[in-house]
DNA sequence: ATCCAGGTTCACA
DNA sequence: TGTGAACATGGA
């Protein structure tokens, strides 16, 4: 059925982090859903990209306190460009030459954000996907439960994605634009059961096609969103998704009824709050920063109880 | 059964 | 510019 790929031992490489670093939550998210795209134990993360034509399979762990240390595993021959693109790839991915003392300084004048900031210090955004990978993945969100999200991933992956083994572990790997572009609406609905996503999902490989997802660069922020919610079925919330994941952009923050929530417990002590509000607030206390303190905020309310747990190993 | 999810589009004031 | 319905599906 699915494309299995078994990934042979290619390349070492040895990436140098801007401390401070937090390993640990940084590759990992404890609100992050399953997708079968990763795997984390304390110690170590196992995440499957795709680099040009290549499968990839990666083992990322810390070799001491300032190197990331990085296994990696792939189904093809390995030349220097895959090495480079990988090496950028996972530098973006993961921030990890990201300076965080501007938020930090910042954020420690916010009350509420000491607890979050002491627990995850060190913590980056974290998106191994790229723009289209991404903008998938925000699609499935729209208003759905983090349920049939998930099983919407699950058929996705499983009819269009492979199987990648590396390493004693068996992971997903996401498929490419130009892998679904000739998959039609009907079958999205029907097979994937994508409901009304199924009409968007073309239009998202057909934009990708067309613009390198793994090309991040852009005139500005503000025109990336612009020129992203020209795509149907991309709105305020899956752009600023794109840009604060995908771009990292730590001032786009997409709010949800999920994070609206969080957000208006944790720094208006109310429930719930109009989102306007909310991110009046966002703007008020964290300018220019307001989706990594909001990043900070949701991932210390999952820190005691992970969505996807650690494994052993 | 009815409501509503980690929203967006489209029609019509 | 601003509101409201429709959109697929499945779990509560």
């Amino acid at each position: 059925m699915t494309d299995t790929r078994t990934l042979t031992h290619v390349d070492t490489l040895r990436l140098p982090v801007k401390q401070p670093f937090h390993f640990r939550y940084t590759l990992w998210k404890p609100s992050h859903f399953a997708t079968g795209l990763e795997q984390h134990s304390q110690q170590r993360s196992w995440r499957t990209f795709r680099v040009g034509e290549l499968v990839c399979g990666v083992v990322l762990s810390m070799d001491g306190s300032d190197t990331v240390h990085i296994e990696v595993y792939s189904d093809g021959p390995w030349q220097q460009a895959d090495r480079d693109r990988l090496s950028a790839r996972l530098i973006h991915s993961y921030g990890l030459d990201e300076d965080l003392s501007a938020f930090v300084a910042l954020a420690e004048q916010v009350p509420p954000m000491r607890e979050p900031l002491t627990a995850l210090a060190g913590m980056r955004q974290s998106c191994p996907e790229n723009l289209f990978e991404i903008a998938i993945i925000s699609l499935l969100l729209q208003n759905a439960t983090v349920a049939r999200t998930a099983q919407m991933m699950t058929n996705l992956l499983d009819h269009y994605g492979l199987i990648a083994e590396f390493d004693g572990v068996r992971l997903k790997a996401f498929f490419t634009p130009e892998e679904i572009a000739g998959v039609d609406e009907a079958t999205f609905r029907e097979r994937d059961r994508l409901g009304y996503r199924a009409k968007y999902l073309g239009r998202f490989a057909e934009f990708f096609t067309m613009h390198d997802p793994d090309e991040a660069d852009h005139a500005s922020k503000a025109e990336l969103m612009t020129e992203f919610q020209t795509i149907k079925g991309v709105g305020p919330y899956t752009a600023a998704i794109i840009a604060g994941h995908a771009v990292r952009d730590p001032s786009a923050l997409g709010l949800d009824v999920w994070n609206r929530k969080l957000l208006a417990k944790r720094l208006l002590d109310a429930d719930d709050a109009e989102a306007e509000v909310v991110m009046t607030e966002m703007h008020r206390l964290f300018p220019g920063y307001e989706g990594l303190a909001g990043l900070y905020v949701i991932e210390d309310a999952y820190r005691e109880r992970a969505v996807v747990e650690l494994v052993q190993r």
